[in-house]
DNA sequence: GTCTATAGGGTGATAGAC
DNA sequence: GTCTATCACCCTATAGAC
């Protein structure tokens, strides 16, 4: 519990936030960090002891961001024609508003697999219920006619797919679509209201 | 024109495309791609100079692969309605072939997007003419009333999320759903018939 | 062609002055 | 708390023996 001055550690989380989202672990380097939170390499191990250290915090840090919301209105026992569009909804917003966030986690999970899942058991999230009450939701849906047989993980990976596939890929797209920054984001939130209409009708009965 | 040992290049050519495809540019030692092959480092750099040559074949390798099927099927004059399994099909069979190839090449794309135009290009695809025939093949397809009114740019990303993504998250979701590989590659085999239904329906009229 | 040895520069981490 | 200087190791690349 040394005292610490608040400011210099937030500005180094800052600017680690900032290299480590962008370049993932591999490529960061401490002096990109150094240089972008205007201070000297010492300083950061004084604050965070490792680069070890500092990237857990902040990829925890990220992947709860990544999963908690998103895993609250999956476990939730709201109606699947709600549920949906809550999820694009919930997603496209935060996800603008951080988009290399989803490389970031994905791509740091995929280098590592073991450690996934106890740390997504640690922010609450439970993938066997969730999915348990996805299974349950669909299956009364598909008794009452109002939708084809379509197993759990597979609407799963639908929704999530056409939710985060966009910000994995920006770059490549914002290239392709010769886009900005700007013109993307304007893109994605167009998609909002498309997306639930192009789910729900690709499952309806 | 030097004369070099054929099956010695393609011996760490493999090693080096495991590495570099699984690992990333940056997290990929010469070393490790030196003991995948069964040499030593200084091999490496009489046959391909230095990481950066290396590099640079692998990626332009699994660039072409990942970009070229896809753009063809895309540019061709295939009815709509065809395009879009002809296109799932594609992506998903060669995908489950390489599954660790979008990863690498959009990973890749996103810390250099400027040098990406000038390589689609250099490998015969060209993003503004296939939009411009998607466009029209949407168009005519919407005046029919056969389909929703949709633009090009969603509909695409909308197919390459379904195909590309579920890759891309594989470790991720293979935990998710407590999938082996080949358990996740049968997933992978059945959404090959579910997924073009999914899309079309998501967009008929 | 393939190896061992080593140069040369980067990179994370620490010591110590202020 | 913050800095400069520096250590120790890692990693790419090259030299030179065989």
């Amino acid at each position: 519990m040394t005292k610490i001055d608040k400011t210099t550690e937030e500005l180094i989380l800052n600017a680690a936030r900032k290299i480590f989202t962008t370049k993932g672990f591999a490529a960061a380097r401490m002096d990109d960090i150094a240089k972008e939170a205007g201070i000297n390499r010492a300083l950061l191990h004084y604050y965070f002891r490792s680069k070890d250290k500092m990237f857990d915090i902040i990829f925890e840090e990220k992947f709860r961001e990544f999963f908690m919301g998103v895993g609250l209105i999956l476990g939730s026992d709201m109606p699947l024609f709600e549920k949906i569009p809550a999820i694009i909804e919930h997603e496209l917003t935060t996800l603008a508003k951080h988009p290399d966030v989803p490389m970031f986690v994905i791509g740091e999970i995929s280098q590592n697999p073991e450690k996934f899942l106890q740390r997504i058991q640690g922010v609450g999230v439970n993938p066997k219920s969730i999915s348990h009450i996805l299974d349950k939701q669909i299956q009364a849906e598909y008794k009452k006619g109002t939708i084809k047989k379509i197993d759990g993980p597979s609407l799963l990976i639908n929704i999530m797919s056409l939710a985060i596939y966009p910000f994995i890929a920006k770059n490549l797209w914002q290239v392709v679509f010769e886009m900005d920054e700007h013109d993307y984001l304007k893109f994605i939130e167009k998609r909002k209201k498309e997306l639930s209409a192009f789910i729900i009708d690709g499952i309806r009965a």
